[in-house]
DNA sequence: TGTCCACAGGAAATACGGGGGT
DNA sequence: ACCCCCGTATTTCCTGTGGACA
């Protein structure tokens, strides 16, 4: 057999790579590095497949009255992750404005994306960063001079204006406050034709709302139904045309990961991530896309979320990972309770040099852990052997040793 | 039946960090 | 430089509790 040096090796590895190479244009399997109008005309394509065709009707009646002249009441609008709220949104606003203009009606949309938890404060501060009347502070400003730097940047102007404001509910702390400020005050104090657009991904959001501001608040509502099957292989095929080169899907994927994915969630992001990892595997293996990979794919999918979720977590919240897993390994995967689970936390507090918290801060952690689902736990009463929670890990053995081997390497660097 | 364990989990207090106003 | 304001993280203090055991 002839030798084969490193750098023959590579050269083969190399062009084979090339060769079998399926992925046209990546960027079409991951969303965030779209540009804007790229996502626009994608969007375009899949609302031509009469994919949110409803919602899309409903909502140009909404808001029809806005070229005649009229002021349309808010609107709510309920939908889970991943049925596409907000990009429907954003293309039917861009849509709106653009007949607008063509009809000399003064409009403007501004979009108020609240993806992840901020209080009043923050909220309030994003808010006036869109309109140029505040700079993006931390702390220190009063909640009155925001909301007076909103009204004076709004002072003058008189036509409609649409506040699309995206995942209220994750305004936490003081939301009446905000709401009550957007739905009571704002239409008060400025000329502004002000319609809020509201949304949420729970659906019973405007039950548990200060009912002064409910009141106030005459809404129009719109629920995104889950995607279905069909819907999902429109877009999935939209994505596979776009970013694969032909051939590269074999015959039944998109139609498996678009029945898997309206089976359990009917998460359009979620399904596009399935074929991303999909797609990203068999050109490592250098072949196409099959069925049978999808499930390898999906596994690692999960994996990845959960290593994600955690490496980006507070350090605490991963020592407190860390100290299930390793009391659980003791244990010999028997059910813990609270008082092991702390002792290993405070042993892995002192080993890696970690500031140790109270038993109390540490059950709220692990709390944190079960909504998450990283572990399972519920209360039990050993009757006069206290109460505590029975705590089980729940997720897979071969996930917990990426979690542990990543949650060690973070402290390594820590020192 | 009452006791009492080993916690859960709410509320208030405190610590802390950062920024504005003067 | 000083003081005050605000938000967040954590601690302190507390009351509550299901059921095994005597």
């Amino acid at each position: 057999m002839e030798p084969t040096t490193v750098r023959s090796r590579m050269v083969n590895r190399i062009q084979h790579m090339v060769s079998h190479a399926i992925i046209k244009d990546r960027r079409f399997l991951d969303d965030e590095q779209l540009i804007r109008s790229e996502q626009m005309a994608v969007l375009e394509e899949i609302f031509n497949a009469n994919v949110r065709d409803a919602e899309i009707q409903e909502l140009s009646s909404h808001f029809a009255g806005v070229l005649r002249g009229d002021h349309p009441c808010h609107m709510a609008i309920w939908g889970k992750t991943g049925t596409g709220k907000t990009l429907t949104l954003r293309f039917f606003l861009n849509l709106l404005s653009e007949m607008a203009a063509a009809d000399h009606v003064p409009l403007r949309h501004e979009h108020l994306d609240f993806s992840t938890p901020r209080p009043c404060f923050r909220a309030l501060n994003d808010l006036a960063c869109l309109f140029n009347a505040s700079k993006l502070y931390k702390k220190g400003i009063s909640l009155e001079e925001l909301m007076l730097r909103i009204e004076a940047a709004l002072a003058s102007y008189q036509g409609y204006l649409i506040l699309f404001i995206d995942e209220v509910d994750n305004v936490r702390r003081d939301r009446d406050a905000f709401l009550s400020f957007l739905v009571r005050r704002l239409p008060q104090r400025i000329p502004a034709k002000l319609i809020l657009v509201f949304v949420s991904n729970r659906l019973n959001w405007p039950d548990h709302l200060d009912p002064r501001v409910k009141s106030f608040l005459k809404l129009n509502e719109l629920i995104f139904k889950p995607y279905d099957a069909v819907d999902l292989q429109h877009i999935l095929s939209i994505r596979v045309e776009k970013a694969l080169i032909p051939g590269a899907v074999e015959p039944g994927v998109i139609e498996k990961i678009a029945a898997l994915a309206s089976q359990d969630h009917g998460d359009a992001r979620q399904a596009v991530a399935l074929l991303a990892k999909g797609a990203y595997l068999a050109e490592k293996a250098g072949g196409n896309i099959t069925l049978g990979l999808l499930d390898s794919a999906a596994t690692e999918l999960d994996r990845d979320r959960y290593v994600a979720l955690l490496r980006s977590a507070p350090v605490q919240l991963q020592a407190a990972m860390a100290s299930v897993i390793e009391a659980s390994r003791r244990a010999k995967g028997a059910a813990i309770g609270t008082g092991e689970t702390y002792d290993a936390y405070q042993k892995f507090c002192n080993r890696s040099g970690l500031r140790k918290m109270t038993g109390r801060a540490f059950g709220d952690l692990l709390a944190e852990l079960d909504m998450y689902s990283l572990i399972r736990s519920r209360i039990l009463s050993r009757g006069r052997y206290g109460r505590t929670r029975e705590i089980t890990l729940d997720v897979s053995d071969e996930v917990i040793e990426k979690l542990s081997a990543n949650i060690n390497v973070n402290f390594d660097l820590r020192g």
